[in-house]
RNA sequence: GCCGGGUUAGCUCAGCCGGUAGAGCACUUGAUUUGUAAUCAAGGGGUCGGGGGUUCGAAUCCCUCACCCGGCACCA
């Protein structure tokens, strides 16, 4: 007998191996109609599936909100079973859920597109409205390889031999169609429903690796509702709007062309907005940090002794003198990285144990031959600016220089506007790598506790993770990664420990003692790259930027020309409060004014006629509202260059 | 880098099956002095991404290169 509980708390026997189906038909049949799977314990199963052991059961209808996944999981089935019966010979591969639906990697010569689909869904409904259950079977390994060896599923045969050995294999029938997987499923192919749709192809390397087949992935999504699908597209569309790659032309931040891959044109107005950011990071370093900056270009020699050049060079650019007949050929390379300029700079002079911590920051450019298909508007990019530094300190040092960062870090993080959703992530030693394993033993415990002190101090705000094989080459890492307005997780801060640069080039310190001392060395940036930051940030706001990032704070838009010489006076008013203004004298009506310039996202309009040019006032028209405030000039303008103070400036201010 | 799609005026896009280019906005000029999201009129502007091929004839078909887009892989 096994003993179930019911979300109710009422606890029954049933004689073992009773299914969650029959348990649904005693209890009522419209439960047991209206039941798509089950959860014991909190875990999902097949509703068909027998119960072995004492547990919590509860019914689970389509409209549970954990049967999202299970629709997706179905409608990946029933989108392979289409496609292999419109295209005979279509191999099947996998198809999991995945965050907004679900996919399945095809391998066919001839790769499929987005004509596809309307057969395909098509297709697709039929299997559905056929609304045959979904059963399993469990089937010996060598069965399982002879089916799918005689269908021609090469793919499928190479999974089940990577499936370890003590899991049983399971074969999911909807019909005549069938495919391994683990499940669960719901009761039927109906359950789907119609509220799903393909999305996208694209190709996909066969078990993620580029050395392997290129297959045609499907993408679809699907929900249990027609309304709740219909909102995701609508999201999607709402995502695209805020595409900094359109903003950017739209608001005439920056572009890019042909002959600069990657490479970024800032207009003025995008170039603004940059520089304030940069300025608002110089001020929260000043005092702690002193800021350098290390050439562009130096021999190659210092990046083999780096370990870069061995490591990167694929992905290095280098420059030699262009005159054929230049005496000095040597290759150059073009920094990929601050760090050995920065070891250079921490070299030269002899340093003591006291000087340290010595923290170097740059906002160095640096440029990296990222691969082509890799670009992506600002947010990859081959030439970046870091707002990087390198802390070279004592082991004594390392923990407190770490904590020290987080909290410049979270700070500089809210000062934008990312509060919360804040994970911290510690990759850990990769395959690839330099270093003795007792160096990395020792990183990894000093970081590992780092970690859990700042998961405590945030009150467990922050969530952590371990992200085991994904460090840098030299050292471990911390990954900041924040979340924006529309729930996109972007990594940005990164903190490295590495106890092999300073070694491999030979810096030290004088200790107390009198002896040499290699330092440890703190990698550290905040924004990461200041570019895909600024690209965040765009698609953060939707382009509507607080007036402190703004790069046009405020237009003084006159009414009639009568105003003319009133509002150039306001204008110049403005920039002696340093606000970033434009006066538009044009010969135009109010309306189009107000148009062209809530269209270009200019946070604040001082509209002035004949009236506000009399009583000296303005007519303050905020971006995204419709209301209009009539100020006296000088209230006005404190007010707004009030809100303009960056959020740190303000904070120094107030404590003063 | 790989797979697929794309590149037509400053921007957004039309141009069917081959017959040497079009719209709206923007721009320039003129008129309009206007009260909070487009005033009217006229005008200028493209060797259809580059190169090659097929053809009497190519924006249109084929090849190739570059760049862009969506993924994959990569991201010190």
């Amino acid at each position: 007998m096994v003993a179930l509980t019911f979300p109710d708390g009422a606890r029954r026997e049933y004689p073992d191996h009773i299914t969650g189906l029959d348990i649904a038909k005693g209890i009522s049949p419209s439960l047991a109609k209206r039941t798509v799977a089950m959860a014991l314990d909190g875990t999902l199963a097949d509703l068909a599936d027998p119960i072995e052991k004492d547990a919590k059961i509860e019914f689970v209808s389509r409209e549970d909100p954990r049967a999202l996944e299970l629709i997706r999981h179905d409608a990946a089935h029933v989108l392979a079973e289409a496609v292999q019966s419109l295209w005979p010979g279509t191999q099947v591969t996998i198809g999991p859920v995945i965050e907004n639906g679900f996919y399945y990697d095809f391998f066919r010569n001839q790769p499929f597109t987005p004509e596809d689909f309307a057969a395909i869904e098509k297709k697709m409904c039929e299997i559905i409205a056929r609304d045959k259950p979904f059963t399993k079977e469990v089937w010996s390994r060598e069965k399982a390889k002879q089916v799918f060896r005689d269908k021609g599923e090469g793919f499928k045969v190479e999974l089940i031999d990577a499936i370890p050995e003590d899991q049983s294999l399971k074969i999911y029938k909807q019909g005549d169609w069938f495919d391994l997987c683990r499940g669960p499923h719901m009761t039927s192919t109906g359950k789907v429903g119609n509220a799903f749709k393909l999305m996208k192809v694209a190709g996909a390397y066969w078990r993620g690796n580029s050395d392997n087949p290129m297959l045609t992935r499907i993408y679809g999504t699907a929900f249990a509702k027609q309304e709740e699908l219909d909102a995701y597209l609508k999201q999607l569309e709402e995502a695209e709007k805020r595409d900094h790659r359109k903003l950017g032309r739209e608001l005439d931040l920056f572009h890019f062309q042909e002959e600069g891959p990657g490479v970024v044109f800032w207009h003025a107005k995008g170039w603004t907005l940059f520089q304030a950011i940069i300025a608002y990071m110089r001020r929260r370093l000043a005092g702690d940090y002193d800021e350098v900056n290390a050439p562009q270009m130096l021999d190659k020699s210092l990046w083999e002794t780096s370990g870069h050049w061995d490591w990167y060079r694929e992905s290095m650019f280098a420059a030699q003198s262009a005159g054929d007949e230049a005496e000095d050929k040597r290759w150059f390379a073009i920094k990929p990285m601050n760090c050995p300029g920065h070891v250079q700079i921490f070299k030269h002079g002899l340093k003591s144990y006291r000087d340290l911590p010595v923290r170097l920051a740059e906002f160095g450019v640096v440029h990296r031959y990222e691969p082509s298909g890799a670009m992506h508007g600002l947010l990859r990019v081959r030439g970046f600016t870091q707002d990087d530094a390198h802390i070279f300190c004592t082991e004594a040092q390392l923990a407190d220089e770490c904590l020290k960062i987080n909290d410049l870090i979270l700070s500089v993080y809210a000062d934008f506007g990312f509060e919360s959703d804040l994970v911290i992530k510690l990759s850990t030693r990769p395959e690839k790598r330099v270093g003795s394993d007792a160096s990395w033993d020792h990183a990894e415990a000093v970081m590992s506790k780092v970690l859990e002190q700042i998961a405590q101090r945030s009150g467990n705000r922050i969530k952590t993770s371990i992200n085991p094989g994904e460090g840098a080459f030299y050292g471990p890492k911390f990954e900041y990664v924040l979340r924006d307005a529309i729930g996109r997780d972007w990594q940005c801060g990164t903190t490295q420990v590495d106890f092999n640069l300073p070694e491999r080039f030979d810096a030290f310190y004088i200790d107390s003692d009198g002896s040499k001392k290699t330092p440890v060395m703190v990698h550290r940036a905040i924004c990461g790259s200041l570019e895909r930051f600024t690209g965040i940030l765009l698609e953060h706001f939707a382009g509507h930027l607080p007036l402190w990032l703004a790069p046009k704070q405020a237009v003084v838009a006159t009414i009639t020309s009568d105003a003319d010489d009133y509002a150039r006076e306001v204008a110049k008013a403005a920039r002696r409060l340093d606000l970033r203004v434009d006066a538009d004298l044009r010969n135009e009506k109010i309306n189009y004014k107000v148009r062209e310039h809530s269209l270009a996202k200019v946070p604040a309009l001082l509209v002035v006629g004949k009236k506000e040019a009399e009583t000296r006032t303005v007519s303050i028209r905020r971006l995204g509202s419709e209301k209009q405030t009539v100020m006296p000039l000088d209230a006005a303008l404190a007010s707004l260059a009030d809100e303009a103070l960056p959020p740190d400036v303000k904070r120094m201010r107030q404590a003063a």
